[in-house]
DNA sequence: GACATATGCTTGACTAATCAAGTATATGTC
DNA sequence: GACATATACTTGATTAGTCAAGCATATGTC
């Protein structure tokens, strides 16, 4: 396997990826939130029971414990998240959504979907799926 | 077009990517380099000319131009790049790698070069073209 | 039940990058 | 040639995240 097409793949997957991540953050800031904040709360939206512990929250995310804890602490002071003890084990806190972070997500995520269309916009469906395929097939 | 399935190819390309990076990163970390050290002299190497101007380069790599200057100065400080004049247009001041960070980007293609065939190892060297093909018709 | 070790989270110090404002040089128009 | 505007770059202030160290709680072993 040629090393160059793998050098380009890589850089050309990092450059694509700096310019999304970009994209989205603009389209979410009408709403106040950062691309990060939006997908937590779009893991919390979509977890069974409606919560996670920080640390389940940092893996599905690929961010460090303390990079959650210091992106909950706003979203708490400004009452999106809420923070709940688990009575099983004192020392995990679970997060969940509140009702104004409900509101606010399926805001974004009008925002949010409308960016994707357009930024997929040259994609076929069946090229997306294939996308997704090849994309989980990386070994991370 | 479903959006669900476009979200999650952007959630999916998001968490990826971020995965990538540190592996690289890591990966990189043993030449005293940092992933985007490392493109730089990537696109410096490859230049017709062998330097570039620092809007070229944020450019190419989806920077800010302060964010290259930022980048460039410990770089030039460690005797890696040298910046010279431009004698057609004193604003500007063109990049290239010295002596030393020709060696030390040889070095470190080696690495990287190890690193991406281990990242992409699931893949086909048709599905390395499929996956670059598809993101770049990505529109950004 | 006491102690060693592991786990979940927070915090201080740091890094990489952004943005906005500023400086220096170029260019086009009168 | 003077002035307005544009371009290339730098810098101060800020932000998002990392890592390492620390604290609190859990768990397993004796």
């Amino acid at each position: 396997m040629s090393s160059i097409k793998l050098t380009s793949l890589m850089l050309e997957q990092t450059y694509i990826s700096t310019l999304l991540n970009k994209k989205v953050d603009s389209c979410l800031s009408v709403h106040g939130l950062s691309f990060t904040e939006f997908i937590i709360m779009h893991k919390l939206h979509n977890a069974p029971g409606g919560s996670l512990s920080r640390i389940t929250l940092a893996d599905s995310i690929g961010l460090t414990g303390s990079g959650v804890t210091r992106l909950l602490a706003p979203m708490t002071k400004n009452n999106i998240v809420l923070k709940c003890v688990n009575s099983r084990d004192a020392r995990q806190s679970l997060v969940g959504l509140t009702t104004t972070g409900k509101e606010l997500y399926l805001d974004a995520l009008h925002s949010f979907e409308h960016s994707c269309s357009s930024i997929f916009s040259l994609l076929e469906e069946s090229e997306v799926e294939q996308l997704l395929k090849l994309l989980n097939k990386i070994k991370c």
